[in-house]
DNA sequence: AGGACTGTTGCACGATCGTACAATACCACG
DNA sequence: CGTGGTATTGTACGATCGTGCAACAGTCCT
């Protein structure tokens, strides 16, 4: 049980990059275990590094968890935003990569399905998880709120366009990760933009 | 440990009654604690019975889960049918009872939610538990399809409006039971409508 | 070169997990 | 009124869980 590995010779590394690493490690394992496989043991195989490392850098096991999560919520925003940055100028071409982007890599991958899900597994129990939950999806609606904006949808409608949007943008992302043989992303995009264009009412 | 309550004495039940209790008692667990913290001895707690009962009546933990998952799909699909029942013969009035019926009790339940979040993270690591994912949205679809096509939407077009209302709907209830703060179900409803409009366009 | 700092290891500990199994107690039936 | 069948209990077992901690080793500073 000691080691199956030739064991090679313990190295250090720069604070961030091992932390990061395990970040990594972390949802490598949830894509591929679950998020009931999904154990200190594990991640530090999959690191490469001994469980105690695990506790050295993180609280616990719900703490890394929870940085795994903020991690992969900060991939997804950077993507969402140079996918924006690359549309040009034009407000709907913005709008539309926003929204496109969320159903192609590397947004659409089981890995993020899996560590979102393993969140939304602690949302219920703890509150500091619920929290740090509904703040990030408020940026998500809020970066949202700004390109329908920017769109003409007026004021009065635009909370409630943002909170549809998202959720449908969720709803097919959702669906597209789990069974993912039902429909494609080409066809997740088509229908988002057909709702873009019912709700901005361009006719 | 032995028992803290003062231990009535065993009775014996139907099987379908017992074997229904211990699925409610997980779903009650589910919802109270998280799927990290269901396990056979605390459901088998909040049942009022022994720890092995459960494997008398189910293969294995994974297996009750995956039952209280069918159970609340069966829940569901009879609430949906309900609200269908009761809107009359208007085809559109029937077709807005079924999305609206998805955002109200007791279908928009924590309890749900934490059963629906429980079985997803089985879905990852285990193929059958996929196909009954796959099988019960296809249900969802097919009876929003025949709905959809009541209301005039053209064959071309019904695939991907049935996919199109499922993901919001799903997206809409997700993040409603998931924070109840955001927004409420009436304004839940309001979007589904306002979606369904300009899918249907009646204008 | 040598000493201090700390990243890292490896293991021990208690708790809890899912499951198996013999013993028990209830109930229907002869 | 026994008696067999089975629902149910209680517990034991091995595995695995998360965490704490003392020892080791690589790196940097003086």
């Amino acid at each position: 049980m000691t080691n199956s590995t030739p064991l090679p010779p313990p190295r250090r590394a720069e604070p961030d990059v091992r932390r990061q690493s395990l970040i990594a490690a972390c949802a490598r394992v949830l894509a591929r275990e679950g998020a009931a496989g999904t154990s200190v043991r594990v991640i530090a195989r999959e690191a490469g590094v001994s469980p105690g490392l695990i506790t050295h850098y993180f609280a616990g096991i719900d703490a890394l968890i929870a940085a795994t999560y903020a991690d992969v919520d900060q991939t997804v925003s950077a993507a969402l935003e140079a996918a924006v940055a690359d549309a040009g100028d034009d407000p709907r071409a913005r709008l539309d990569a926003f929204v496109t982007a969320s159903f192609a890599p590397p947004i659409a991958d089981r890995a993020l399905l899996a560590t979102w899900i393993a969140f939304w597994s602690l949302v219920t129990a703890r509150a500091d998880i619920a929290r740090q939950h509904d703040d990030q999806y408020a940026g998500f609606r809020d970066r949202l709120t700004l390109l329908l904006a920017a769109c003409g949808v007026p004021g009065e409608r635009l909370r409630l366009a943002a909170i549809a949007v998202t959720a449908l943008v969720d709803g097919l992302w959702l669906e597209l990760s789990l069974s993912p043989g039902c429909f494609s992303a080409d066809e997740a995009g088509a229908i988002a933009r057909a709702h873009l264009d019912s709700l901005i009412g361009f006719l």
